[in-house]
DNA sequence: GCCAGCGGCAAACGCTGTTTGCAGGTGTCC
DNA sequence: GGACACCTGCAAACAGCGTTTGCCGCTGGC
């Protein structure tokens, strides 16, 4: 086993179950290599935040923290070096697409074998993408689709303000939270409203919501 | 036939084939009386103006125009005098318990036979109400219940502007649109907020969001 | 070294948003 | 017929928001 040694994953997902058998396919493909099983959103990032240079995340898009698509947004913008593969119950299209727009670098759906699944995460590592060989990525869906490709050229510190102003905080609110003057939240919320191409936070808020919202209804079934 | 002709019945529904099934019904049962039928929100909205007092709205819960359940609360709102039934294709517990405190009067899935429909609607327009009788309504699902609960206490003028403050508009454009001064409109506000229990416009508009997005993706298989 | 991009800060300006008090209208209930 | 509650509409005063301009330090790439 060479430099494996020097890889380390990241395995973000809700069910400990699956987690371990994902380890354990990683394990086989990447002998030696650190993995490290998280459980939450917040996990997640604390992980990647602990350990700088991943070499790459599996995300489960259901899992506790994660509203829709937002977190993985979020872990886009944060650590824009490490790429993250959606590994997620759903495989439609629509939710894979949107995925790749906001800048994943596979989509695996779970119905997937290890085989397949080894094939994927290797890919990846090559520098690579992957998705499903039988879903068309075709169409664009227009809106929605255009909106995440302005999302993703946000920097990490508009991001997580994007984040605090879908929680209807004032301006005060998220200065004192991130420690900043209320003048530098000013200039980021100025940034984000030209970036998306809307004219007010409340727009703001309202078209981060509709990438947000998937589709399952994970905030009911809670 | 008595004073059945003196009924007056809107069917709103998508699909025509079933519009047509649902007046035939209702036809049966109060032979005689007045049915209209529309296909969008908008046009159910017109025929509710032209036709003071309508004495039932059957309502579909996926047709265009309404956004999730906030088609609903506009009708309610509007007009308070008419009861509505609401007609749906899906059948869970929390679609109905939301539509219920949003002020329906039944809940009616389509996969019901017609004498079943038959006897909810007879048992509406007694002046009672009518679920399915297998499902339970029981636990509150705390948050979006409590937001219902309020949401019920806007005024008719209020929920107008709710819902333009939902799209993003400013209050000199909502002031437009409802031909009052900007000036009314922030008094509509001021109330909407406190009625809300919220601190912002933005934090009103992510209530009524999370209240409005149901669990079907209509806005994307559109 | 130099440049581009990100993050942070400040002050000032205009506009938007929020609160508050007030008034006309409608309907209801004694 | 009052008294009352409620909805709607309005205006003025104040707080928050968004823009602009200019500045600084840092980092990474060329």
């Amino acid at each position: 086993m060479p430099d494996n040694a020097t890889y380390h994953f990241v395995v973000a997902d809700d069910h400990p179950l699956f987690r371990g058998a994902l380890r354990q396919t990683i394990e086989l493909l990447y002998p030696g290599a650190g993995i490290a099983e998280v459980g939450t959103l917040e996990d997640a990032a604390a992980e990647l935040e602990r350990h700088g240079e991943v070499d790459l995340l599996l995300l489960d898009l259901a899992m506790p923290g994660m509203r829709g698509f937002s977190g993985l947004m979020y872990l886009r913008a944060q650590y824009q070096s490490v790429p993250v593969v959606v590994v997620s119950a759903s495989e439609d299209a629509g939710t894979i697409r949107r995925c790749m727009e906001l800048g994943a670098s596979g989509f695996i759906p779970k119905s997937l074998g290890i085989e397949v699944i080894r094939e994927a995460v290797s890919q990846v590592m090559a520098g690579g993408s992957w998705t499903p060989p039988d879903v068309d990525l075709g169409e664009a869906d227009s809106e929605a689709s255009a909106m995440a490709q302005r999302l993703s050229t946000l920097t990490p510190q508009q991001v997580r303000v994007l984040m605090m102003l879908s929680e209807g905080l004032l301006n005060k609110q998220i200065a004192y939270e991130l420690a900043v003057s209320e003048a530098t939240v000013k200039a980021h919320v100025s940034a984000i409203l030209q970036k998306l191409g809307v004219e007010s936070r409340t727009q703001a808020v309202i078209a981060a919501a509709k990438i947000e919202q998937g589709q399952w209804l994970t905030a009911e079934a809670r």
